[in-house]
RNA sequence: GGUCGGGUGGCCGAGCGGUUAGGCAGAGGUCUGCAAAACCUUGUACGGCGGUUCGAAUCCGCUCCCGACCUCCA
């Protein structure tokens, strides 16, 4: 198997990707709370995620692919300033079920990944379905020491936990000392827990809670943080290959997962972690509350302040696949009608190929080296921390070849027939399985049409070439006004939506 | 305030010690009844000031901006 390499958050390094076990790869990626539409950032990370994933499967290795849905646990604010579940309050708001509540932003979540053309992942577990679980880990948490119980709630003892030499902080970056010092200065007197940086594993629910659970400490319900570190034991083990999601997760939710699965299996969950960066709007976080912002359908709609029109959800997959995954990446209006042109000669490259075929079967020579070596390249960049703007850039290298060899400015017999072949079979899968893109053009139009378009287009042949250009020009025109391009080529005239 | 990341040509965005990134826009050209589209070719760059080096966008120091995290966040 080609060699991969990752960057590893936890050691701030490229690594040599080595699985735990040979040929098999446990994934595990923080899945989304499921209490209101999906943000647009979300999408990016799971669209960033989906390709990591495809391009793992395409080198071979069986996956399993892990991401949660959050449907408990995730608080507003702190538990101890009263905070409350997003789920539950979210529920009583709008007068529904929490469940109900869950189902439709599950519902919603999926169509939208669907929309990206995202694979689902082999497990999709849900908080509430391991409320068990995860009381065992909790469980195991207070038998080795490193967890409390005040009044019904279970804390988790970070200063124990750091004194007894454990890495809390390696992961996020934070000086230990820093967060105990600033704990004591932070330290109320009316705060449950003995410490600012401890966390909620159980919180004591009274009655106006809507989801609880009994436990052996009170009635209530888990933890953010501790559902990630149930269902990912429960599904991947104690210690697995890969751990991912957004960087803004590192801290806390990512550091108190480490802290959980030392504290309760004394090993540390992943042995890579991944993290992808965040997307801005014309150079800013999203923000609802300053109208900074942009939902996915608006995006697709184009029914926005920030847009001039509407993008294919592809245009945007393919605008995401041109920054790296660790790399901020900055909405614009621009950039995406940019993008929108890029993605469109990618996929023209690919029909021009795939109506290419080779016959020659004798050396090579060094246009064919080129391909060659370009189509390598493409597996190398993709193999070092999947950087896919580097694998992007050498596929329009090879766009350039293709049309050359369609134009003939380069000679299609200077090519190996087995190189067109290899060619193929590499631009396709990096197009469609890897990067996940889909060929909209080739998609919805029915015969019919096809049918009718293609009479216009004779008949306009006729007049044009009866020089009756009055005809001709208005057949276009009237098309144009339609969203319907003509494209006279020197091998006749092709259309298509613009 | 603390921690971390970043400032690359008109825009987006790779690179991170010597090589053309790439896309879009611009310019020139091919094709064409005209136009559009498509295709080909092509210019422009590394926030500022110092330093290390034969050589720096890439390393070091200072400085100025920007962003993220530190509190729910993908």
């Amino acid at each position: 198997m080609r060699p991969l390499y990752v960057y590893n958050s936890l050691s701030r390094q490229r690594e040599l990707f080595e699985p735990l076990e040979e040929g098999h790869i446990g994934l595990y990626v923080c899945g989304p709370t499921v209490y209101s539409d999906v943000h647009l950032g979300n999408c990016r990370t799971f669209t960033s995620f989906d390709i990591i994933y495809r391009y793992l499967l395409h080198l071979g290795y069986k996956v399993r692919y892990v991401r949660n849905i959050t449907d408990v646990g995730h608080l507003e604010g702190d538990v101890d300033v009263g905070g409350e579940d997003k789920i539950s309050k979210k529920a009583r708001l709008d007068k529904l079920e929490p469940m109900e509540v869950v189902q439709k932003y599950a519902n919603g979540f999926h169509e939208m990944m669907s929309v990206f053309n995202n694979k689902p992942p082999s497990i999709e577990p849900r908080a509430t379905g391991h409320i068990i679980e995860q009381i065992d880990m909790i469980q195991k948490i207070l038998d080795n020491g490193y967890a409390y119980i005040k009044n019904g709630s279970v804390y988790f003892d970070t200063p124990k936990f750091i004194a007894d030499g454990n890495p809390y902080g390696k992961l996020s970056g934070r000086v230990v000392e820093d967060l105990l010092q600033e704990s004591r200065d932070n330290l109320k007197g009316q705060d449950e827990k003995n410490n600012p940086s401890d966390f909620a594993l159980w919180i004591q629910a009274d009655e106006r809670h809507l989801m609880r659970w009994p436990s052996p400490w009170s009635v209530g319900f888990p933890g953010w943080h501790l559902e990630c570190s149930a269902m990912s034991t429960k599904y991947l083990g104690p210690h697995f290959d890969i751990h991912g999601g957004g960087t803004d997760l590192k801290f806390p939710h990512h550091e108190n997962e480490c802290a959980q699965n030392l504290g309760a299996c004394k090993e540390s969950p992943a042995k890579y972690w991944l993290h992808t960066n965040m997307l801005l709007l014309n150079g800013k976080k999203m923000s609802k509350s300053d109208g900074n912002s942009v939902t996915p359908g608006q995006l697709f709609t184009g029914e926005s302040d920030h847009l001039t029109k509407g993008y294919d959800p592809m245009v945007v997959r393919f605008f995401m696949l041109q920054a790296h995954y660790r790399s901020t990446l900055d909405l614009t209006d621009d950039a995406l009608l940019a993008a929108e042109k890029g993605y469109r000669r990618l996929m023209e490259g690919y029909h021009t190929l795939d109506s290419l075929s080779g016959s020659n079967t004798g050396n090579a020579s060094a246009l064919d080296q080129e391909i060659v070596s370009l189509i390598e390249s493409t597996y190398e960049d993709m193999s070092d921390d999947f950087n896919t703007p580097k694998a992007l850039a050498r596929l329009f290298e090879l766009v350039t070849k293709i049309n050359g060899l369609k134009g003939g400015q380069l000679k299609l017999a200077d090519v190996q027939a087995e190189t067109i072949d290899k060619l193929k079979e590499t631009y396709s899968a990096f197009l469609f399985d890897i990067f996940g893109l889909k060929d909209e053009s080739s998609e919805g139009d029915s015969n019919v049409v096809d049918g009718l378009m293609q009479l216009i287009i004779d008949l306009r042949k006729e007049a044009r070439s009866n020089k009756d250009w009055n005809t001709a020009d208005k057949i276009r025109d009237t098309l144009s006004e339609l969203s319907l391009q003509l494209k006279d080529g020197k091998d006749g005239t092709t259309w298509s939506k613009i």
